[in-house]
DNA sequence: CCATCGTGAGACACAGATGTCTCACTTGGG
DNA sequence: CCCAAGTGAGACATCTGTGTCTCACGATGG
């Protein structure tokens, strides 16, 4: 197999045992390296020539869900329109992301240290920036703070993310449910 | 020391383990038994002479989120006045319990069992019902189902249990950011 | 056909946390 | 004063997951 070929198709794998990895452990988020191995269909052995370890490996699903963040983000366009438009853009560009993003949500590995990835600042740099213009252009309320507002979106994400998994909310509710909840709240809204 | 005495005191201590093993897990979900222990201010072996081992220890800090949150229930009399101002007392009555509710919120062994306590069922129910109510008496947009909101309510009383931890969010305003948000949404609303 | 390379399977040692046990100390009651 | 009971400190075995290694197999390319 000549160099060209190698790097390529490891590149391939990589992406695919991620995937995998992703998928099995937004369910089980304790599961073994074996069972990632099993899940991805490959053996463990080939799973540490991927990945030096089990941290890498959650590193490498950090790396991807800011990857996926950043891509919905720019997806969804947050300069554009009103602003409550684009939080409808972004929670619907985010939502195959979800899990991923449930799952780092609860490793607190992730955060629990003292230095964590700059990724994450690049993001709710960019989301505290959508939640402040839609205060600037007098769309949204100002006496909560662009800060809450993103934690208080991934939050829902995850919420929702677990709660779709457990099927207490449908999959094609997710991002109604989320933006609708985010923007307008409980309260029902007088016709104007 | 008299029988009486004794399982008084065992009462008295195991609470104050509890209480101290809440406190850390809070900031530290990884502790390990031994920093719990020291936490408490007691042995290794007093803290397994309490609780048979670190599962039923996370389980009794459980029991403990479960009764917190319904005694916030009773006190925040859901019944009573309208819906939404029943929603703010809630939260108010349980921030003192956010931290433990974060906690156990990141605990996947708790959930990802086939059956879980049936303590946060009766919760459910007990919320789903304020926010029923709230949509009967045409407070509340029936748009959002009971079940989502309750969802989001954890949802969003662990975000803001973790950013108030890491400072993104201070301490007073932890009521009035879960309960606007999760009532009014971030949409600047019309003066009537 | 052969050489090379990736892979899977398994053995192995290691690390960290856990659960159990013993024993000396001290504290409180009779 | 003496005894009983709880406690702390530590030793110890265990267990689970991890990281590393070897080796045989199969596929691919020359």
């Amino acid at each position: 197999m000549s160099h060209l070929g190698y790097s390529c198709l490891m590149a391939l794998d990589r992406d695919h045992v991620l995937r995998s990895a992703a998928a099995l452990l937004t369910r089980k988020s304790t599961a073994t390296m074996d069972e990632v191995a099993k899940a991805a269909g490959i053996s463990r052995a080939t799973l540490h020539r991927h990945f030096a370890g089990r941290d890498a490996l959650v590193r490498a699903l950090e790396q991807l869900g800011i990857a996926e963040c950043e891509g919905a983000l720019d997806r969804a366009r947050p300069e554009e329109g009103s602003a409550a438009e684009a939080v409808r853009r972004l929670v619907r560009e985010i939502q195959p992301a979800a899990g991923l993003l449930a799952f780092l949500y609860g490793e607190n590995q992730l955060w629990e240290g003292d230095r964590q990835n700059e990724g994450w600042q690049r993001l709710d740099a960019r989301m505290g920036a959508l939640f402040q213009r839609g205060q600037r252009d007098g769309e949204f309320r100002i006496d909560l703070s662009p800060v809450w507002l993103t934690e208080a979106l991934y939050g829902l994400i995850a919420s929702c993310a677990w709660a779709t998994l457990d099927g207490r909310v449908a999959s094609r509710d997710f991002p109604t449910m989320i933006a609708e909840l985010l923007l307008g709240g409980a309260l029902r809204r007088e016709e104007p």
